[in-house]
DNA sequence: GTATAATTGAAACGAACGTTTGAAACAGTT
DNA sequence: AACTGTTTCAAACGTTCGTTTCAATTATAC
């Protein structure tokens, strides 16, 4: 087919503007132009601008998660009886995100900082699209990280899977571009005396990514706090 | 005056509409309609949209980052000599985030929901008006870590202080919300049987906030790692 | 080659956008 | 009471938005 061309010339530009400037902030327009494609394309293919965002979101997560369950899978087949570890679930779960965001080559860096404007914007879309996509993944990796973490208590033990998400979900968003220096130092200002950022350690997936379970696997593994008396507000 | 009262009706209408639906999704003439007043007030009061969105921000963001170098101040007071734990430093970096976050009557539960878009939307804005505003905090809190974490390299440091940070802000835009389990439970979708959330302790914030720091300082403290190779790829 | 369906193209649609205008209403001062 | 500066108001400005229309073009099938 002849759309095939089409359809994708308008996702990728579409997700480039999308990362750029937001979702509203994007006209089908800008998006047309930028793909070298007629205006009238992007409803005849798509059927509105709604539901681009919605392809280009449906185009990545899919591959995404696919592959989480399949390295989990893996884990879980290595390890046998006892089941993975904590850093093999959490690198299960981590790498093909970090990996996706960190390939320029497949356009995952600039889709990777959509979804920090997916939990934001377009609030309809991530409730239901989104929750859709990962509920397996969740289910799944939920099930894996209690296995290994059965001495925390429940709230405590949702609250360290949020937190890590966070940091996931920010390094995602900011590992390529990493505004906090490089804005701090087009202002002159220096964050600390001798902390200069390697910038191939920057973009270094693998580094980032053995860094950010090492972060996790420590926050995780924290002991349990003493119950808290909640309520008193 | 008489404008201040406009003023601010216009402030808290926009607050509250650019946490929900985003800066470009929300207009003009919805603000002003939520605040109860004329549509040419916003021009008249703030000039443009775009000087509406810096005034949320500046709004919130300098007692915020006060409140942060205060209680840093405090502790370094109160240690004396060899100065604030990694515990307390943290504590006066996340607490009136926290505070501010879960707070509903100061309207800071909204707007910290902005500070995630902030971070994708109006890259402007963020790398402006923000990085000055921070800039301080920046610098004061990367000594206070420094001096307790002296071991960590430079940038395994700087990744932590970034890992901390994604956490943060994480639990700052969805501690009130928290999307994922209430959509996925909506779905009819069970994350984990027995994995029932408190919604009390959702919502308190000191709960929320001793968690995330034990989470925190355990994450900070890992072990360093070996040095990695980097550039081979 | 001709019929048929799929795709592209230029132009226009009504609606909503941010902003401006100028008169009316209000405040405070003398 | 008259004047002055500030704030509010309804209305309109020109522009851009997402979408639709329909003829022209291209690919596919017979």
């Amino acid at each position: 087919m002849a759309g095939e061309d089409t359809r994708e010339k308008v996702l990728n530009a579409a997700e480039e503007l999308f990362s750029e400037h937001g979702f509203s902030a994007t006209s089908v327009r800008a998006i047309t132009t930028q793909a070298g494609v007629n205006l009238a394309a992007l409803n005849y293919h798509f059927g509105s601008k709604d539901a681009v965002v919605d392809a280009v979101f449906e185009r990545r997560i899919g591959p995404l998660n696919r592959e989480r369950l399949r390295l989990l899978e893996d884990a879980e087949a290595r390890s046998g009886q006892e089941g993975p570890t904590l850093e093999d679930i959490l690198r299960a779960f981590l790498a093909p995100a970090i990996q996706l965001a960190s390939d320029p080559g497949s356009g995952g860096e600039r889709f990777m900082k959509l979804m920090g404007r997916g939990h934001s914007e377009s609030g309809d879309f991530f409730s239901k699209v989104i929750a859709r996509q990962f509920a397996e993944v969740f289910r799944r990796f939920s099930r894996a990280f209690r296995k290994v973490l059965p001495d925390l208590p429940p709230e405590e033990y949702f609250w360290r899977i949020h937190f890590v998400i966070g940091a996931m979900a920010h390094t995602m968003a900011h590992s390529a571009t990493l505004r906090y220096l490089e804005t701090l130092q087009s202002e002159g200002v220096t964050v600390e005396e001798g902390l200069s950022i390697d910038k191939v350690t920057l973009n270094d997936p693998d580094a980032v990514l053995s860094r950010l379970i090492r972060f996790a696997v420590a926050g995780l593994q924290a002991e349990a706090p003493v119950p808290v008396e909640v309520g008193s507000t």
